[in-house]
DNA sequence: AAAATAAACTTGTATTTACAAGTAATATTC
DNA sequence: GAATATTACTTGTAAATACAAGTTTATTTT
C-alpha cells in the first residue's frame, strides 16, 4: 500500500493537473488562497506550501493583493529544460509510442556518461519510445534507469504517457536538474526509419543526464530529433 | 530610506554570502533550522523559509534527519542557458573574429523574432562574427541589435572580446532572460565557408531572443555550430 | 564485543493566529 | 459626474506549537 501524499502535495496536484487539462486557462486567476483552505479544509500554510511549488514550476505567477494567476503550462521551458518533453508541448498533440518495452539489460559499454560502480551493478531499464507531434515522429529517445527499487516498473504501460510523470506519480522521484549535450548529427538508418526523414539528412542528438530528488539516482536519455517542423525551444 | 529586508530574507542572503564566500564549503551542514532560529532570534517557518529560497537556487540539499549540506553555488550555466559563450567556455581557447564590422541597416524582412515598431524604426546594428575554439571555427553567429542609446558602439573593438561583455560594462545591459529555437540544418555555401564543414553537413541552428535589464530592449542572435568536435553543453 | 534498544538529534508536515501591504470594488464627498 | 475615502478583499511575513519521520549517537541488553 502506498503511504498518502502529503496535504500540500495532493493540492498542488490537484491544481497542477487542472492547468494542464485548461480547466485554469492562461492568464485566469486561481481560488484564492482562503477559499483554497475552505476547500480542501487545510490552512493557508499548506495551500501556500502547494501555490509555492506552482510558483516554483512557473505554472502560475502571484500578485500581492490581486491574486495567483495562471501562466503555465510553460511552454517554453521545455524541452531544454527541466521539465520532460510532455509539459512543454501540452498532452494535446503528442503521442508517445513504444518501440521497445521497458527491460533489465547490462549498462552498455562506454556509455555517454560515467557511471558509478554501484550503478553499473544494478543494471539498466532500458526503454526506446518514439514520440509524435501531430502524428509525425519528431522524437525518438532511448532512456537508461537504474534498476534501483522501482517495483513494477517494466509492468507498466508507458504508451502516450510521460516517462517524467509516471517517476513523480509513481515512485516520487522528481527531476531537480541535469546536464546535456547537443549536436548535429546525420540520421543513420535507424533514425531514417524511424524519423522519417532521409538518411543523411541533419537530425538533433540530445545527450541528457537528470539528476533526481532520490540523492544519487541519475537517469540518462539518448534523443534524436526531427527538426524539419518543429525547432526545439527553450526559455532561459 | 531603503525599506529594510525580511527576515527570512536577510538569512537568505547571509547563508548564500557565506557559501559564495566559501565559509561552508561543498558537503558543509548548514547549521540545524532549530540553530539558526536561536542565531537569529526567530521561528522555523522564517528559517525554512530562506533555506527554501536556497534549496531551490541548487545551493543546499536537504535530507531528513540529517540536516542541509552545502552544494552550490551551481556551475556551468554554459552556452544554452544565460551566459554568453565566453563564459562557457572560458577565454582560454576562444577566438573571436568579426567578419563584419558593426553597421546600422534596416531590419531584414520576415524576420526570425516578432518585432516591435519602434524597434523596426530603429534600425538594426548589424554584427558577424566567427569563434575559433583551439583555432578550429566553431560558431558562426550573426548579432542584430535595436539602433537605440547604444552611443559609439559600431566603433568599438569586438575583436576577441565579448559581446555580452562590452554590453554590460560599456552601456551597463544586462542579458536578464530569453528564449532560444534550436534546429539541426544542412550548411549552405556561407556556412561551409566559415565553419570549414563540407557542404551539406549537419550543423546547429540557434536562433536566441535575448531579454535585457532595459525595459523593452531585446536583441537577437542567429548562431551557426559546428558540433563535430565540440557538442555545446550545458545545465539546468 | 555485538546486537538490540532507547534517546537525542535532524527535517517534514500541519494547525492556529496575527498583522502588514497591495489591489479592487464600493461608498462617500465635493 | 468626478475625485476622494472607505471597505473588503488579496497575498506577504511572522510567531508559537505539535507531532511525524528519518538519522545519528548513546545506552542497554545479550
Amino acid at each position: 500500500m502506498q503511504k498518502p501524499l502529503p496535504q500540500y502535495r495532493q493540492l498542488y496536484e490537484d491544481l497542477r493537473k487542472q492547468i494542464i487539462d485548461g480547466i485554469y486557462k492562461n492568464g485566469d486567476l486561481l481560488p484564492s488562497e482562503n477559499a483554497l483552505c475552505s476547500q480542501y479544509g487545510t490552512t493557508r500554510q499548506t495551500v501556500r506550501q502547494a501555490l509555492d511549488a506552482l510558483l516554483h514550476e512557473g505554472m502560475i505567477r502571484k500578485h500581492q493583493g490581486k491574486g495567483s494567476i495562471v501562466t503555465g503550462p510553460p511552454k517554453g521551458i521545455g524541452i531544454l529544460s527541466i521539465s520532460g518533453t510532455t509539459s512543454a508541448l501540452g498532452m494535446h498533440n503528442l503521442k508517445t509510442r513504444i518501440l521497445s518495452k521497458p527491460a533489465v539489460i547490462p549498462w552498455p559499454e562506454d556509455f555517454m556518461f560515467p557511471l558509478g560502480e554501484e550503478v553499473k551493478m544494478s543494471g539498466c531499464i532500458f526503454l526506446e519510445r518514439l514520440r509524435l507531434v501531430d502524428d509525425v515522429p519528431v522524437f525518438y529517445d532511448i532512456n537508461y534507469l537504474p534498476n534501483i527499487n522501482l517495483p513494477r516498473f517494466c509492468n507498466r504501460k508507458f504508451e502516450n504517457k510521460s516517462l517524467f510523470d509516471i517517476l513523480r506519480r509513481a515512485y516520487r522521484i522528481e527531476v531537480t536538474s541535469g546536464e546535456q549535450r547537443i549536436r548535429a548529427i546525420r540520421a543513420d538508418d535507424t533514425i531514417h526509419r524511424f524519423l522519417d526523414v532521409p538518411s543523411g539528412h541533419p537530425v538533433l542528438h540530445l545527450q541528457r543526464k537528470l539528476e533526481t530528488n532520490r540523492p544519487g539516482y541519475y537517469f540518462f536519455s539518448s534523443i534524436y530529433c526531427n527538426t524539419v517542423e518543429h525547432a526545439l525551444y527553450g526559455t532561459f
